[in-house]
DNA sequence: ATGAAAGCGCTAACAA
DNA sequence: TTGTTAGCGCTTTCAT
C-alpha cells in the first residue's frame, strides 16, 4: 500500500511465487499458468505495484529515450517538427527529451550529458549547420539530422524540405504571373536549406531564360527586420523588382510592413511572397502567398528513421525530402503592365 | 578503447585500484590521494570512460529527470514556457522531458509512463483545467501548476500569469482612452487564466462606476477565428463597442482582419487590444496594442519551484503571480466624439 | 511452468 | 586513504 514503491519481491511474496514469474507476469511472457498470473495480478493489485523503468532499463541495457537538440524551442517550424517526432518516438515506447542549444557550447555538453553518458540512445539535430555542431557529434551516435542534408557524415540519415523543388515552384510561380524582375531574400547561407532554395530560384530563373541579377539576392536572417530592411534596400536600386521571393514568411511579413509604410501596394505594385505558412500568415495584410510546409511531418518521418536505425531494421542512412503546397492568398499577383 | 563501454571496473584494473577508488574519483570525493587520483584519471582518459547514467540512477535512487505536460508543443506561449524551464532545469543538473497530452487520455497514460514508473521525479503541468486532467494527478507526484491556481490541491505549487490585473490594467487603459463601451472576448471559462481576467475586466469597469454589459462579452477559444466571428456579432448589436478587449492576441488578430473586411478603421472607429504580445504582433495591420507577458520567466519561475520542492528546500506550496507590460502600438487609440 | 542464480554498472556502508 | 561487501529492481540464463 505505500504508495508504488514496492517491487518484484514484495509482489512475488504476496503471491507465493518467485520474482522471476512475476516478471513474466509484468512481461507478457506466455509460459505462465493462467492460475499463477491471476494470482500474481491480485497480488500486483493490492500493492499497487508499478515496474520501475530504470531498474528495467539498467537490467536491459536500454533507456528507450531518444534526445532532440535544437537551437532553441520556440520558433513555430522547430517547435512543430518536435511535436510531430515526440508524438512519433511515445508511439514506439520512447521519450523524447528535447532540449535547446543555442550555442555550440551547450550543444556539446549536452551531447556529454544525454549520449556518451548513456541517457539517450539516439540523437535528432535540428539545424546542425547554424554553426560547427555538426562536428561536435560523436561518430558512433544514431543520429538524424533535421532540415538539413548529412553532407560528409554518410552514417547519419536525414528529413528535410526538399528546398531546391520548394523554391523553384514559388519561383515558377511568380514567374507565370508575369514577373521578371524577382528579388530574393536569403536565410544565413551557412544551412543547407538557404542553398538549396538560392539553387531553385536560379533553376527556376534558368528554366524560363531569365538573366539572374546578382542585386536582387539579399541576405537575410529569418527574422521580419531582415526582410524589412532588405525591401528598403531594394527600392533604392535603379530598377526595382516587381516581385520578391522571401525564404520564409517571418522576412516575407517584414517586407508587407516595409512596402506599407513606403506606400507600394501589394500585389499590385509588388508580388510578395515566403515559405513555411507559418499560423496567422492569412491575417496579414494582405494575406499571404507562401508554400506551406509540414513540419510536423517531418518530425514524424525523423522518429521513424531514428527508430528504424536503432532497432535495426535499416541499416544503411536514408534521406527524405519532403514538399511543400502552394498556399495562393493576395500578396501576389500578376504583373501590372501601366 | 570500445567506445565508451567501459565500466569503473575496467578503470580501477587498468589502474591498479578498487572500483569503489574509481567511483570516488568520478564523483569529486576528497578522500583520494592526489597520485591515486592521478592514475584513475589516466586510465580513464585511456579508456574512453564515461560513467553510466542509468546505472547511477539505479544506484541512487534519483533520475534527475522532470517532465512537462502540455496540451501542445507548438503554442508560442507554451513552448516559451517550456524553453524556459528546460534551460533551468539543466542549470540544476536535471533533464526535462517535455510532452504533448492534447487528451486525457494521453495525459494519463504520460503519467504513468513518466512519474508512476519512476522515469520522472516532478512534474510541469500546463494548463491543467483545459479538462479533467487535474484530477489524474498522483497526490503524491512534486507538481507545479503553470498558468493556473492549483484551486483545491494544497501541495501543488503554481506559476501564472497576474490574469486579473493583467485584464484590469488593458480595461483601465482603454477606459483612460475614453472609452465607455468596451467589449471582452474570452478564451474558455474553464480555465482559471480567462475566468481571472473576466474578472480584471470587470473590476476595471467597477472601478471606473462603468455599468457592465453582458451582450458585450463574447465566448471565445483562444482563435484568431473566434476573434474573427466575435467581431461581427459584436457589430450586429445595436450598439456596437468602441474598444475591445481580447483575452489574447490571436482573437485580436482575428478581430482586426474581421474590422478590415467590415470597413471599421482601427483605431479610429474601434479600438482593440489583446494579451500575449506574439512574435510579430506588431507587424499586423494596425501593429497591436497588447499585454506583453514573459513566458519563459514563467517556466523558469516553475522550474525552480519544483527543483526546490524536490530538494526539500521549500515544504510548502507556493505561489507565484508574475505581472506583465502595457505595449502601446496603433491598434488602440482615444474615442472620437463624431 | 516455475525457480535459483547471476549480473546490469554503479553507490553506500562499513571495515581495514 | 583505500578496499570489501551489499545492494538498487529488474532481466536473463539455466535448471528443474
Amino acid at each position: 500500500m505505500s504508495h508504488s514503491r514496492s517491487t518484484i519481491r514484495d509482489v512475488a511474496a504476496l503471491a507465493g511465487v518467485s520474482h522471476q514469474t512475476v516478471s513474466r507476469v509484468i512481461n507478457n511472457n506466455e509460459r505462465v499458468n493462467p492460475e499463477t498470473r491471476a494470482l500474481v495480478e491480485a497480488a500486483i493489485e493490492e500493492l499497487g505495484y508499478h515496474p520501475n523503468a530504470i531498474a528495467r532499463s539498467m537490467a536491459r541495457g536500454r533507456t528507450c529515450t531518444l534526445a532532440c537538440l535544437s537551437p532553441n524551442l520556440t520558433d513555430f517550424t522547430f517547435a512543430s517538427i518536435i511535436e510531430g517526432a515526440e508524438a512519433e518516438v511515445r508511439k514506439h515506447g520512447y521519450y523524447l527529451v528535447s532540449s535547446s542549444a543555442p550555442t555550440e557550447e551547450e550543444f556539446s555538453q549536452l551531447i556529454e550529458e544525454l549520449f556518451t553518458s548513456r541517457r539517450a540512445e539516439g540523437l535528432f539535430v535540428i539545424n546542425p549547420y547554424a554553426d560547427g555542431r555538426h562536428n561536435l557529434l560523436p561518430p558512433a551516435a544514431p543520429t538524424v539530422f533535421v532540415g538539413a542534408r548529412p553532407r560528409q557524415r554518410y552514417t547519419v540519415s536525414s528529413v528535410a524540405l526538399d528546398d531546391i523543388s520548394v523554391a523553384r515552384q514559388a519561383t515558377q510561380y511568380l514567374i507565370e504571373l508575369g514577373h521578371r524582375r524577382i528579388a530574393m531574400i536569403n536565410g544565413p547561407m551557412a544551412e543547407d536549406c538557404s542553398q538549396d532554395r538560392c539553387s531553385g530560384y536560379e533553376q527556376a530563373l534558368q528554366d524560363n531564360s531569365i538573366n539572374p541579377d546578382p542585386s536582387l539576392v539579399i541576405p537575410g536572417y529569418w527574422t521580419a527586420t531582415s526582410g524589412y530592411q532588405a525591401l528598403q534596400e531594394l527600392f533604392e536600386l535603379p530598377s526595382s523588382p516587381t516581385a520578391i521571393f522571401a525564404q520564409n514568411d517571418r522576412m516575407a511579413i517584414g517586407m508587407l510592413r516595409a512596402a506599407r509604410e513606403k506606400g507600394i501596394t501589394v500585389p499590385d505594385e509588388l508580388s510578395v511572397m515566403g515559405v513555411d505558412d507559418m499560423p496567422l500568415s492569412s491575417y496579414f495584410d494582405p494575406p499571404l502567398t507562401t508554400m506551406r510546409q509540414d513540419p510536423l511531418s517531418i518530425g514524424r518521418e525523423a522518429a521513424r528513421l531514428l527508430i528504424d536505425t536503432l532497432e535495426k531494421r535499416q541499416v544503411s542512412s536514408k534521406h527524405l525530402l519532403l514538399q511543400a503546397q502552394l498556399i495562393q492568398r493576395q500578396s501576389t499577383g500578376p504583373i501590372i503592365s501601366s
